[in-house]
DNA sequence: CTCAATTCGGATAATTTGTATCCGCTTAAT
DNA sequence: ATTAAGCGGATACAAATTATCCGAATTGAG
């Protein structure tokens, strides 16, 4: 039950997006350098999001990567999805069927132990996706202040991308 | 983002405890081969559950393990906070210290993905608390029918421990 | 009171998973 | 044509999970 680190990066990522002018993109190096993390391993999770719909891409000279749809609509749900696969985090392996009891009880009921979870997971990502990508840059910006707000899109301006 | 099998064998585990009589014990051996699982690991998970205060151990000929409380008072919650530790699964690496807007707004203040994500996990681990070890033998219970449960007392009784 | 059987407990190995990097390929702008 | 950039696969490396073994402690029988 341990959250892949890759999670953070891509939500930082989706949120520095976020925060530039609609459709403006960046390329995997900036996205990267801006929490100064390997540039490698981060194009690898930026890969995953486009797979999964949440970020576009464009190859070539001057390409890079935007969202591919509004942040308000891009929820933290649907990054981690994008990450760590959208399967349960409880896989039932249905130890129940072996046993001296097993037989007894109809075996296409499902799991009492198994549905615990499960539902204890569906309020965990009902609450990821209540919040969008952005809400996040909304309050990270707000923490900012004028000062780090103006230096961020001085950052943005001087890796190409349009800022907000 | 994935919940270790040890937590499934470990519920698994205490549900069959609970369903003998009250202050009843069985041994790694025993509890292992209720459901055909390797009874080394098995035991290992065990003692993880002893440590955490969930079964009491005795050792010796004729010991074993057994609920160190009521069953009522036993939540899902502790047993996976004892197989997997009780720690956030989303560990903030709080990357946005680094980066051309590090140092601007106040550092104190906690990040805002972190407190998303903490606040999803409050909820998940808000429904386990909520569901017992005695709710889910219950379940179980129900689910096996007379002759099933018949099934169960002997198998306990086999093992040396008293049916409920 | 000793001895042997039983059982837990911690240390140890093997396997899987996650982390990270690199390279060839395709695509697009200049 | 040349350069910039994403894409996918292959490949090391590190860490966590899975699994097993052996010693220490306890009980009960003789």
């Amino acid at each position: 039950m341990k959250t892949l680190e890759g999670v953070e990066w891509a939500v930082h990522a989706c949120a520095v997006l976020a925060g530039l002018a609609p459709g403006a993109s960046l390329n995997a190096a900036a996205l990267a350098d801006f929490h100064r993390l390997p540039a490698a391993y981060m194009a690898k999770h930026l890969q995953a999001l486009v797979r999964a719909g949440v970020l576009a891409a464009s190859r070539g000279g001057r390409g890079g990567y935007r969202l591919a749809r509004r942040p308000a609509d891009i929820s933290l749900w649907d990054i981690q999805a994008a990450i760590e696969g959208s399967g349960p985090s409880f896989r039932c392996q249905d130890i129940r069927r072996e046993g001296p009891c097993s037989g007894f009880g109809p075996s296409e009921l499902p799991c009492d132990i198994a549905c615990a979870f499960v539902e204890a997971e569906a309020r965990y990502r009902a609450h990821l996706k209540a919040i969008s990508v952005a809400q996040i840059t909304r309050q990270v910006g707000a923490k900012l202040g004028p000062e780090g707000r103006s230096r961020f899109n001085d950052w943005a301006s001087e890796r190409g991308a349009k800022p907000a």
